[in-house]
DNA sequence: GTAGCTGCAAACCGTTTGCACGTGA
DNA sequence: TCACGTGCAAACGGTTTGCAGCTAC
């Protein structure tokens, strides 16, 4: 089996190289959608096709990751480096947890199932500040909101 | 804000009660087509839009979980005791793993945030045992395989 | 020169939804 | 009784893809 990450002819075109940078710059995790309105804005031919594409060369590169949150669109993040995501349940927003990553719960595991582990991902669940305020403003009698 | 998780008046009609026994009964992590192919056999005139429907309000009555691994489509879970999955990258199967839940964690974020953390969820990416094997067989130069 | 890339638009496909009818409480 | 649920089919929307022309190397 053969993947598309073996290959390394890439070219180096203009979208490429904005779409990476905007993902640099930008400390949050847009949505494919995102990206190529902000970037239409300049790059006034851009089209969202090229956007996909490119999303998914720069995954396969490594230089970004996909994040997927189950909300039926994904994210994207070049923050490489290992670390969290906490989503707020009730308004979506997304926040980076500053946890040192834990290498120690991949050598575990890979005591347990004898699997080659390669990463993981950790997100937490709940409600952020904001929220948190809201609800027990409005709303005192609810206490579980768990997705 | 009113969520539909606080409504509880729900019936108990046939459909729901078997997509739960199912889940219930089968220790994978079906999608919702599997399970309409799986129950249509049965229950002839069974419509997808019913296990969707279902499918979201056993969630909201937390029952069920809805798994979303960045596949592109949703795989559902009825062991809502916390535990842990593990996907291999490249034949893409999900394994439980056992490490017993760590509380901790959720504090440690409670500490560092101040949000009200609710749960968390792990995932190991990596290689199983058999794609691990195909692997060091059939091409030993490839290294990295991360998704 | 040419393999890889782009813009465009249509196709894809998992999921949701509107509607008329059915059914559990 | 009647609000909730169902089957059916069409719509939705994020993502992918076919194609002809373009461009990095």
């Amino acid at each position: 089996m053969i993947t598309n990450k073996e290959k390394d002819t890439y070219r180096n075109t203009k979208q490429r190289q904005k779409i990476l940078d905007l993902l640099i710059k930008c400390d949050s995790h847009p949505t494919a959608d995102w990206i190529y309105r902000k970037l239409k804005k300049k790059f006034r031919n851009l089209s969202l096709g090229t956007v996909y594409r490119n999303l998914r060369i720069l995954k396969e590169k490594g230089q970004i990751w996909e994040l997927d949150f189950g909300t039926g669109f994904s994210r994207f993040d070049a923050m490489v480096h290992s670390h969290y995501h906490f989503i707020c349940s009730t308004c979506q927003k997304i926040y980076d947890i500053k946890i040192p990553p834990m290498k120690g719960l991949d050598d575990k595991v890979i005591q347990m199932t004898g699997f080659r582990i390669l990463s993981h991902r950790l997100v937490f669940f709940g409600l952020c500040d904001v929220c948190k305020l809201k609800k027990t403003k409005n709303n005192k009698n609810v206490i579980n909101h768990a997705t």
